[in-house]
DNA sequence: TTATGCATTATGTATGACATAATAAAATTA
DNA sequence: TAATTTTATTATGTCATACATAATGCATAA
C-alpha cells in the first residue's frame, strides 16, 4: 500500500538533533568496548574537528554522558571514563512531587517487594554484631505500636539497618533512594485509608526469625509484617 | 585549635562551578513545589539575567535537568516540566562493559530479589489470560532443561511474563534495565562456576503454584528454581 | 634535591550572531 | 463570516570567537 509505506517512511524520518547524533556515536564509542574504565577520550577541540560540528555541539553531548555519570571532565587532563553511580544520579531526579501518581504507588509497591525478596542475603551475610545492633535498636522502640504513631525514624533505623545486613550496596541506594518516596506515597491521599491499624509480625518478631529460623520463615514474617501495606494496595 | 578550624575552613571551600549552582537553584525551585508538571519555567534569557550569568551557563544548568528528565523544552514554548522516566533515563547509562564488578554483581543478586518478592503482586493480580499464556510459554520449552544449555529467549520469555503480570511498569522497566547485567555477569567470571548444574523446580512446576497454590508457595519454589543462580554467590 | 614560578593546555564562562521550528497574528479566499 | 493560507514573532538550537581558570609539566633557583 502506497499510503501506508508512505507513513513508515514518515515514521522513520530523522527528527533527532544533531546533538543527539554525536551523543549516540560517542555512547557507541565507549560500548564498543575499545574503551575502559580510567582511558580518556579526545578533547573537544579534536572532536568537532573529527565529527565536524561546533564545539557546543560537543561540549552538550559530552555534558549528557557526564550527567549519566559515563565520563568525568577534569580541567586539563580532558575527559576520562567513569564508572557511574547510577542510582546516586538518579536520586537526583527522584522528586515525589515531580514523579506522576502510578510511578509513585508502583516505587511503593517496590519496597515491599524488596524486603519480602531479601531474605536469602540477610541470613548468608548477618553477623553476630549486626544481631546485637538490631535488639538495640528494637529495644529502643517505643512500644505505642498499636495506635501507629510509631516513630517514623525508628522504621527507617531497623529497615535500613536490614537492607545494609545483605551487604549489598545497590540495594541500599536503591532503598535511599525509595526512601522518600514511599514517605510520601504513605501520606499522601494515594492509596486506601489504613482500614486495620494492626501491626502482625513486629519487629521483635523478625529479629527473633532471624537469629533462630530460616529464610522461608523470613518471609513469610516480612509478608505480614507489612500487611498494613499492603492491605493498602489490596482490597 | 587554630589549625584544625582553619582545616576545617579549607574542607567548606566551595568548589562548585557555576553550572552546579544554577542547577541546584532550579532543581530547588522544582522541589519547593511551586511549580507542578506543566508548568514552564522562565525562557533562557530571562533566567540569565536574573541570576547574573550568561545564557551558555543557563543552558547547561538546564541541559542537566533535561538530562535528568525533569523538565522538556521545546522550540517556542521554553522548557516545561515533566515527569521523568527514570528507569528509561538510567537503561540508557547501564553498560556492564563499564560498570565496575562489585556493581555488577548487586545487581545479579537483585534480580533474585525481585523475583522473590514479588510473589504476592502476581497471585493479587494475575489473569486467566495470563496463565494461559504461562502455559503456552511453558509448553514451547525445549526439555533440554538438563545440560543447562536452556534457551535463553525462553528464560526471558517467562520471567518477563512474571514481571509482566505484577502490573508495575516500573518494575519492569527495572527488569530490562537489568536484563543485559544479568546475561552479563552469568557469562562473565565474575562468580563462582557453576558446580550443580540442576534445575530444581521447573518453569512448569511454579505455573502449577501459581495456578493452584499460595504466594508464600510461590515464593519458596522461586527460591528453589533460582537456586543455580544463588549457589553461585554462596559457597 | 626540593621548591618555586612560569608556560602550556583543555575545560569553563561569556558574548554575539544566525538558523530553525512552533506559535500567534494577519491576510486571503470561498 | 468562516476557513485556510501566509507572514511575523519568539525562544530554543547551532555556530564562532574570545578570554578566564585550573591543572600539568618544565625550567629555574635555592
Amino acid at each position: 500500500m502506497a499510503i501506508n509505506s508512505l507513513m513508515e517512511d514518515f515514521s522513520s524520518l530523522d527528527t533527532s538533533s544533531l546533538v543527539d547524533k554525536v551523543e549516540a556515536k560517542l555512547v557507541q564509542l565507549l560500548k564498543d568496548q575499545k574503551l575502559n574504565v580510567g582511558d580518556s577520550i579526545p578533547k573537544e577541540l579534536e572532536l568537532a574537528e573529527r565529527l565536524g560540528v561546533s564545539r557546543t555541539v560537543i561540549r552538550e553531548a559530552l555534558l549528557r554522558l557526564r550527567v549519566m555519570g559515563l565520563i568525568e571532565s577534569k580541567k586539563k587532563k580532558g575527559a576520562v571514563i567513569t564508572s557511574p553511580d547510577i542510582f546516586g544520579i538518579i536520586s537526583k531526579s527522584v522528586n515525589p512531587h515531580i514523579l506522576d501518581q502510578s510511578t509513585l504507588k508502583e516505587m511503593f509497591e517496590l519496597r515491599l517487594i524488596l524486603e519480602i525478596g531479601m531474605a536469602d542475603f540477610i541470613f548468608q551475610r548477618i553477623t553476630p554484631a549486626d544481631i546485637k545492633e538490631l535488639k538495640q535498636i528494637v529495644s529502643k522502640e517505643p512500644d505505642a505500636t498499636q495506635d501507629y504513631l510509631f516513630n517514623i525514624e525508628h522504621e527507617i533505623a531497623f529497615h535500613g539497618k536490614l537492607y545494609e545486613i545483605t551487604g549489598n550496596e545497590t540495594l541500599k541506594k536503591f532503598q535511599r533512594m525509595l526512601l522518600p518516596v514511599f514517605d510520601y506515597v504513605h501520606h499522601s491521599g494515594l492509596l486506601k485509608k489504613q482500614v486495620s491499624i494492626k501491626r502482625f509480625v513486629s519487629h521483635k518478631g523478625l529479629v527473633d526469625i532471624i537469629e533462630n529460623g530460616s529464610p522461608e520463615m523470613f518471609r513469610n514474617a516480612m509478608r505480614n509484617h507489612l500487611e498494613n501495606h499492603f492491605s493498602r494496595l489490596f482490597e
